[in-house]
DNA sequence: TCATTATAGTTAGGTGGCTAATTATGTCAA
DNA sequence: TTGACATAATTAGCCACCTAACTATAATGA
């Protein structure tokens, strides 16, 4: 993912608002911070799995299921939750299945879909991943007290209600 | 890019807290609506970016270089900006000049190094995409007033600043 | 009944990012 | 002076995502 290293200077963000009346510098100053942070985030998170030879695409399929009180979903499912394509899906559990972490199991019921179930291998991937994660996680974020937490995701909510008008007029 | 679509439920992550005491409930659940707010804006706006026939890569560079003050940048100094190798930036200018976006242009003083300046078609791009953008940004943060980007900004801040812990023991 | 449509998953081919190696040039100290 | 190293940009080849097209199966309705 690109990673936005340099954030404009408040004479910059002056300078472009003259030019274009319909810049609010507080909101591109925020957007712009928000990007930031969630790429350097997604960087790190990256590396972090990277040495349990795990990629985030993978890893995020490995923990849907997880979330699954059987362990088990499908292709179509995963696709949905993780925002991507059903062809992108089927790379990335080709590439799960290879190394044992799932495994594809037949539906004699409707014999087009495929059940995809976390295997023990998978289960211990994640055990070994996730205490590294929320561990490097916890500290991320313990500069933040439970005030801040929850007014970010307030923040983050009242955002994410506001990109409804992004697509106004298309 | 991805775009994790399905925030775990409560339920889901006090099962996961259970099993591995390392995890922080309120900072994973920060974390993820972060990155998924993040992920939808940087979708949102690659569909804008589109409709103006602009990849969002080739469009930061544009704006890289607009934020100069002599329109003029070099390689090496806009991938150390955009957080991308020197490799990926060949590839974004060799496109952005084959549209006549930007010039390439030798620098007699170093012969190893390239200026990269904006070029008037370029300019002329900006000038079409950032109203467009700007005005769908501005709807976006809307309902967020002064202290609550404030906030913002400050809180992501200290997620920045909590993120050199990341890597703490690699 | 059976043509039409919808759905599940995959395959094929394209693209933008990556790493590693290459070419060319500049810098510096023995 | 010159050998070793540093730096700028590029090329070559890999990988994960994409779109579009395909196969197979199920559901629907005249």
């Amino acid at each position: 993912m690109l990673q936005l290293r340099d954030l404009p200077t408040q004479e910059v963000l002056r300078r472009f608002a003259q030019r274009y009346p319909e810049a609010d510098v507080t909101a591109i100053a925020s957007f712009l911070m928000l990007l930031r942070v969630a790429t350097d985030l997604s960087v790190a998170l990256d590396a972090c799995l990277s040495k349990h030879d795990l990629l985030q695409g993978r890893w995020w399929v490995l923990i849907l299921l997880m979330r699954e009180t059987d362990l088990t979903s499908t292709p179509s499912v995963l696709a949905e939750k993780l925002g991507v394509t059903r062809a992108s899906m089927t790379g990335l559990l080709d590439g799960l299945e290879q190394g044992g972490l799932v495994q594809r199991i037949s539906v004699p019921q409707d014999r087009r879909s495929v059940k995809i179930q976390l295997t023990p291998a998978g289960q211990a991937k994640l055990d070994a991943v996730m205490p590294d994660y929320y561990t490097r996680l916890r500290l991320c974020m313990q500069g933040l007290n439970e005030q801040q937490r929850n007014d970010l995701q307030a923040i983050l909510g009242v955002i994410d209600r506001g990109m409804s008008a992004w697509d106004f007029n298309q």
